[in-house]
DNA sequence: TTGAATTGATTAATCGATTAACCATATTTG
DNA sequence: CAAATATGGTTAATCGATTAATCAATTCAA
């Protein structure tokens, strides 16, 4: 059964397309009262349902936004797509999304096949090296916000947390009984937001004897088991870690290796996880105001979008440090 | 910037749009070589990209899948969503996701959202009563693919896991110790992937004390904690989950209750979750075969939209039990 | 040398909805 | 009563790409 359409309506109907087009929908011209009720009742009975794709061509607005990620199965990503998802419904937009796996060639491929399906605008978390990226983008004219990371050296709009003062204040608690040596697990990785988190550390840590060990997105399993080794042969106190995927990696390792939370070791970790609450000895970790982030995000768009601003913006939300047994 | 059109192109090159169109889609036509070449050439310089909105009004095409699942947040589904988005865009094709809530009415309106955006087909995790969505969609004959569940009185194309066979063997290893009383906590959801685990740990637990209570899915925090204070009342020596949400939910409360797991209480849960592997005694779960799930999906999907099959196709997979400390 | 075949490209319709511009009647008004 | 104004609708162009049908010019064959 093929699709109804204004045609099918208007045939029926014996009227021009263009007046049903009117009646449908609600604009202000001269139809008579009985063609009205007609031209509705067919509709309805009919089911008729508009064709977006037509509307799409002749407006140039697709009400459709594309959503980049790291990675929609991580739990971060996730959750946030979930918000973004509802936000954007109560604007009548629907989400594509995508991961980029933190490739830049990914994300790049993301980008073009999400333009040329003519979304109307991007909500990105922006991998490393994807530069070229955002100034296309920029070049282009296409309303854009970046979320969890920005490039400093350009001028976008950006949805971030203080990553900083969340490190700094998390690790400050996490060595405050003067531990001397201390450890963080990081990614390698050139983005603001994983060196924010690393100053946050390095700043609390000041006085101690510090290790850092960077780890690649690409091979976590294997170059996690070597940082670990590499913490405890440097009998690091307490270790932190710089996201939660890390963390859970970590943990495993450290389980394996029989040691005791924080008994032998303490630690931290950057955003939550389930899997931190059932721990025998609970995780310490940085929670990520999720919704507002998303929240956030997708009105700052829709003020791009309907340029209801000018300029560029730039918001730092809150992030909290839940402290329990693991850092004790 | 606008976006440069076929017609820029033409405009620049001297010829008609029909002609530019046939050297760029590399049609077997007839078009001088070096027209062709003055054509990829300037198309090149201006970055030309096809706009799919107008293709797919002409073609009746978009490329486009609809996902619904329950939960986009809920890792089974993100997992899931995520080996989607990768078989689909091995065919070149987007997913468009929504999340029902396991509301029918929601689902209903993401259907029609996506419809009217002309997706090629769906994949959907139905709710219940959603059973006049499901008719909705083979009267219009929109390819689609039901994931997780189905109906059994509909013939459809199903991706599912034998649910029945994975609940009754992992409960007959549960309740091996010849327990006396045994209970299962589930969803209050008429759906068979629920029935079929309730009817195998049922028939599991024949010579048992049963004690089977049913969550609704919009109040679990509320719910959970009278229906694990009915088990402990009744004594219960093994308690089986329907579903991971159901067993985190629980544990909450149980760690809250301190009660010692396996000692007080022998537990497994269908689904996984990262928090089963950290909880003190690692608990027993069944673990579906998520990227196998997703490829099916895909594959069926696939064969319907290009009719490369007739009639309807039913994939049962395994799914796998893995017996750990919590069950023993 | 004339009709047929080949080459290279254009015209115009189409997908479905929107909308400015226009065209009939009918009704008012001076 | 002629001109002005409503009333109720239609026509046709447009968005961007596709493609069957056609056309003009050239080459070839008989």
């Amino acid at each position: 059964m093929k699709k109804v359409s204004l045609k099918d309506i208007a045939q029926q109907a014996g009227v021009s397309t263009a007046t049903v087009s009117y009646v449908l929908s609600n604009k202000k011209c001269r139809v008579g009262e009985s063609t009205k009720q007609k031209i509705r009742e067919i509709a309805k009975e009919l089911n008729y349902q508009p064709n977006q794709i037509a509307k799409s061509l002749k407006s140039g607005k697709t009400f459709t936004f594309g959503l980049i990620v790291a990675d929609i199965s991580n739990p971060f990503f996730a959750n946030i797509a979930r918000v973004i998802e509802d936000e954007a419904a109560k604007h009548d937009y629907t989400v594509i999304f995508g991961s980029s796996d933190e490739s830049a060639q990914k994300s790049w491929k993301l980008i073009q096949f999400l333009q040329n399906r003519q979304v109307d605008g991007f909500i990105i978390v922006p991998t490393e090296n994807s530069e070229e990226q955002i100034e296309y983008l920029q070049k282009q004219n296409i309303p854009f916000v970046l979320l969890d990371r920005y490039f400093p050296q350009f001028t976008t709009n950006n949805v971030v947390i203080n990553n900083y003062e969340a490190a700094f204040t998390m690790v400050s608690k996490l060595v405050q009984n003067h531990e001397s040596k201390v450890g963080m697990i990081a990614y390698k990785n050139s983005l603001i937001h994983m060196k924010e988190r690393i100053r946050g550390f390095e700043e609390a840590t000041k006085k101690h004897h510090r290790f850092i060990e960077k780890i690649s997105f690409a091979a976590i399993d294997q170059e996690i088991e070597t940082a670990i080794e590499n913490m405890l042969e440097n009998k690091v106190e307490a270790l932190f870690f710089a996201t939660n995927t890390l963390a859970i990696a970590g943990l495993k390792v450290l389980q394996q290796k029989q040691i005791k939370i924080p008994n032998q070791l303490k630690m931290a970790s950057f955003d939550e996880s389930e899997a931190f609450d059932f721990f025998y000895s609970p995780i310490s970790f940085i929670e990520q105001p999720i919704k507002n982030l998303g929240e956030t995000a997708i009105s700052l768009l829709m003020s791009e979008i309907n340029s209801t601003q000018t300029g560029k913006t730039t918001k730092v939300l809150p992030a909290k440090c839940i402290e329990r047994a693991s850092s004790k």
